[in-house]
RNA sequence: UCAGUACUCCGGUUUGUCGCUUUAUUAUAAAUAAAGAGGAAAGUCCGGGCAACAAAGGGUACCAUACUUCUUAACGGGAAGCUGUUCGUGAGGGCAGGGUAGUGUAACAGAAAAUAACCGCUCCGGUUCGCCGGAGUAAGGAUGAAAAGGUAAGGUAAGAGCUUACCGGUACUUGUGGCAACACAGGUAGCCGUACACCCUAUGGGUUGCAAGAUCAUGUACACCGGCGCAUGUAGGACGGCCCGUUCGAUGCCGGGGGGUAGAUCGCUGGAGGCAGUUGGUGACAAUUGUCCAAGAUAAAUGACAAACACCUUGCUUGCAAGGCACAGAACCCGGCUUACAGGAGUACUGCUUAU
């Protein structure tokens, strides 16, 4: 298998079922200015991987344009650094389900989501691999 | 040149790497190509289309609108005009408009805010000669956003539209012009505060919004329909809130039937469409010819990073450095309105005092 960067449908998380059961079940911890909740399931027919769900809330960012902006800046840092992560997945048969919440008040740059996404990637990769 | 007024327009460009959505093609685990946010996409404030449901009728309530003519699918929008008022030196801008009716209110100040006597003025009576009491008086003073039309003469004890002349307004009326709002000219009436609200009149308004709604698959509450039974229009329901009036009408059994939830497809983008020209019109706009088709997502694509250029600000070593680059993200579609907006461009016009 090579490494892809692509970012198609499947890989987002969709369905209410789904998200609630996320939610509801799954474990969490905060990489500032990022709150990760991610569970595994082996309920689904469907084939192993990584669905992930980003998610900026209206409640503290207000504008619309900054949201899109925050939402396509974690899209970006995930799809980069999303291989390893995606890899182990697949091999173990697994299927994981990810949450990211933004959870500051103002505008971030680029490069500190992108350690805050790696960061998180290696802590999910730690905890599953145990 | 500067400052401003009105209207209109633009609101970054290019390259590389890695991606996303839709469509097309192909040799189909994918590849390639094309297309992919706005002037406000925003607020959801008006008006329509479209869709579902509802709907005998009358009265009343409620909400909206309110000069005239035109424009339009429609509008509470727009255009051209009319009148008043107000801001500005000006170009221009803002606000308002139906009623000779009725009712209410008009802060503070002031004697008094509408059937006005505080000071003043005049007359009469008294007087200790300081003034006191009564009556008349809206010319003068002071207050206020607003003070009972203005000026002059006559008149009077003093005054007063009390009378007259001229001027201003209002109402009625005649003529002329204008489609009309209205304007101009004449006549009559001494008729002479203003603003706002209630109110009155006219016109319009069924309800809900694409999460409307349709189809498919899954699937099984009990809406709905038919027959029998019950009842004979009873309890109760419906007709936008109320009244009148009208109308439907119980529960059991049998058969048909397909609610909610999650999913897929349609609705969904070719339209009161855009652009250019011509003609008509002062104009909004209309007619016509040619040409173009350029987003359609659904936990929701239209991006991220890097570089160069352009633009702006600051600094100085004057061509370099640092920083910045607005408001804002389609969600059924149109026509408007309102609000936000770095910077820039154009056209016409104005300037008391040519303002740099």
């Amino acid at each position: 298998m090579h490494q892809t960067n692509k970012f198609p449908k499947n890989e987002k998380l969709c369905g209410e079922i789904r998200i609630g059961k996320l939610f509801a079940e799954g474990n969490a911890f905060i990489a500032y200015p990022l709150r990760v909740v991610y569970s595994l399931t082996e309920e689904e027919k469907q084939d192993a991987g990584v669905k992930v769900l980003i998610n900026v809330p209206k409640k503290k960012i207000k504008k619309a344009t900054q949201r899109n902006r925050i939402k396509r800046l974690i899209r970006e840092a995930y799809r980069l650094n999303k291989f390893t992560l995606q890899k182990n997945c697949m091999q173990q048969n697994q299927i994981l389900h990810i949450a990211f919440t933004y959870l500051a008040e103002n505008l971030s740059d680029y490069k500190l989501i992108e350690e805050k996404i790696k960061y998180s990637t290696t802590k999910i990769l730690q905890h599953i691999t145990q």
